[in-house]
DNA sequence: GGAGTTTGTGCAAACGTTTGTATTTTTGCA
DNA sequence: TGCAAAAATACAAACGTTTGCACAAACTCC
């Protein structure tokens, strides 16, 4: 019922607390023989490690938080599988916690992943998120940082991001060469690097094809559901595009509701590329055309440069995780 | 640099660490002048409670860890999002594990929350567990746990359940309505209590109308796309249905796929109802006849039972939270 | 065989709280 | 003013580890 103490174990050995210590954590001044011996007895009696009482000790934990703006998105729920895949076997736990896009929010998990004081924090924005205080407390209290997907290059920290840039460039070209004449995009917001590089390819296939960016067929902030919806809709009274590229496979949902409301024929009479290779991407009906981010692989780096910081000395390394283009029926071939 | 300890806060004012912890506290033992003076001064000085020290002095913590099958699956997202609301305010911390239907992994996933000595523990077990042992040691070390969804009603706990026999027993039943006369059933394990009980309300719906269960149209442990494809490219061979309800959204969509591949047409040619109101199940096409489960407030409903169990006494009550049949294309509506 | 070195273990303090008990200060009242 | 009771605060131990340093025993080498 009573859980195990090492001095329950030291008791039972003859030994000291100390010799029980540094025997489980494998130190080589303690005899093989003795180590061999704890290691049985604390089987043998279920001895499990108090790992508060270490953290207190050790002043840091091998608890690392990490905080997204919502679980329930596939790119970010994909990161955490990945980052669980790498710290866990590494004898770190993971704790999660959502913004909900919400500034405030992230504040609070910042405040309590501190006072819980977590080895590390890794961290993307809420799109909210424009003052950067609150990480000014973990920087100077020497908490690895990591960063990653909806970074602040202002930050001093490692960072790990998709390849926005290409992938934009990628899609936009493929809607130029597939014959699309005004070719729209629909951003995200711009003080979120992700965002900006995903305009700058846009704007750089555009250019590179001999076309300058047209600003009225730029829709700012539309990356919901609801916003493409709208923006198209809007857009299509006005600046009048026959093709979009989206900032986000949601935008992008949201524009194929309004043409399928003026019962515009996609492809034939209008192009639409996503961003992230959302699952209904694949089932929705036209199938979406979109840039895959491989969330997965990111997690895994994510975690091995905080481990790296952990371990390490400070870095501000930045990483950046391929993307690709999936062409599906929401926009032609050619 | 360096973080504020009530010692700091006890040097500064002239009092001992004790009288401050008290008044941190709110203990009417310190006068009201005390207390005040103390909570101004931790402010100014930044002062931020150490959880680790706090926890390990008082033996528990505040941290309450929770082990799903997958986070990135919508229902347990909005149940962790549910639990959050509540717990969060409450002044606990919510870390979660993913098992990711793995036994071994949820086995680890428990011994780690023990060693970090968290409050108590939220479990909605994976399909492959059926053993329980790993369930004892949290019983017998007396940590709450409550149990939702995914529940063993063999071990002892407060629990919060879906009404999945309501949820079944209505969308066999639309389906008999609507004039679908041979209607099969995709089923989960039946050793899981949420998948017994859909099988329960199929089997009710169908005696209620006079008709007996034909076991040749109950298709065991087809929960994913892939075994819903399988199963129905089989099935319309062998026990030829003319109908389905199946036991979760995943295996619906397997079977839509199956039945597109065979050119049969729904709802015409075949009726399909899903389970668990995926988010792609209104945007696939035909859209998806399921029942929607209240994973949101589950999850609040699972986190006021953890509160209670942390607070009070040992409960072993069941909650049932109310599911909806939302009719869409994939069925007939008669 | 003795001095120096290596190897294995013990001692005790420290991490930052909380909390039962002791002590001091204040208050109320005769 | 004096004294008991009440109020406010101080003292010190405890939670379970880790770790620098001290120490003893067992080796090594000349």
């Amino acid at each position: 019922m009573k859980r195990i103490t090492i001095n329950d174990l030291a008791k039972e050995l003859g030994v000291t607390p100390s010799t029980i210590s540094r025997a489980l954590a494998g130190n080589t001044r303690v005899s093989l023989k003795t180590r061999e011996l704890v290691a049985q007895k604390a089987k043998e009696m279920g001895y499990q490690q108090n790992v508060i009482a270490a953290s207190l000790r050790k002043g840091k934990s091998d608890t690392i938080g990490m905080i997204v703006p919502r679980i329930n998105r596939h790119f970010f729920s994909n990161v955490i599988s990945g980052v669980e895949e790498i710290l866990n076997p590494a004898g770190y736990t993971l704790v999660v916690a959502q913004s909900g896009e919400n500034f405030i929010k992230e504040q609070k998990a910042v405040d309590v992943l501190l006072a819980n004081h977590v080895g590390g924090i890794i961290i993307s924005f809420s799109v909210q998120t424009s003052s950067y205080e609150h990480i000014e407390g973990v920087l100077n209290r020497g908490i690895p940082l990591v960063q990653f997907d909806r970074v602040n290059p202002e930050i001093k920290s490692s960072k790990v991001l998709n390849d926005n840039f290409t992938g934009a460039y990628l899609a936009t070209k493929h809607l130029i060469k597939s014959g699309y004449k005004r070719i729209g995009h629909l951003a995200g917001t711009s003080s979120l690097k992700a965002y900006a590089e995903r305009y700058r390819g846009y704007a750089k296939a555009l250019e590179e094809m001999g076309r300058n960016v047209d600003s009225s067929l730029v829709y700012e902030n539309s990356i919901t559901r609801e916003a493409g919806y709208n923006t198209i809709i809007k857009a299509l009274k006005s600046s009048k595009p026959d093709a979009v590229f989206c900032a986000g496979d949601y935008a992008a949902l949201g524009v194929l509701d309004g043409l399928k409301e003026l019962k515009i024929r996609v492809p034939e009479g209008f192009g639409v590329v996503g961003f992230a290779n959302e699952p209904f991407s694949e089932l929705i009906h036209p199938t979406l055309t979109t840039v895959e981010q491989n969330a997965f692989e990111m997690g895994t780096r994510v975690a091995i440069a905080m481990i790296k910081n952990i371990e390490g000395k400070h870095s501000e390394d930045e990483e950046i995780i391929p993307t690709r283009l999936i062409v599906r029926d929401s926009s032609w071939v050619k």
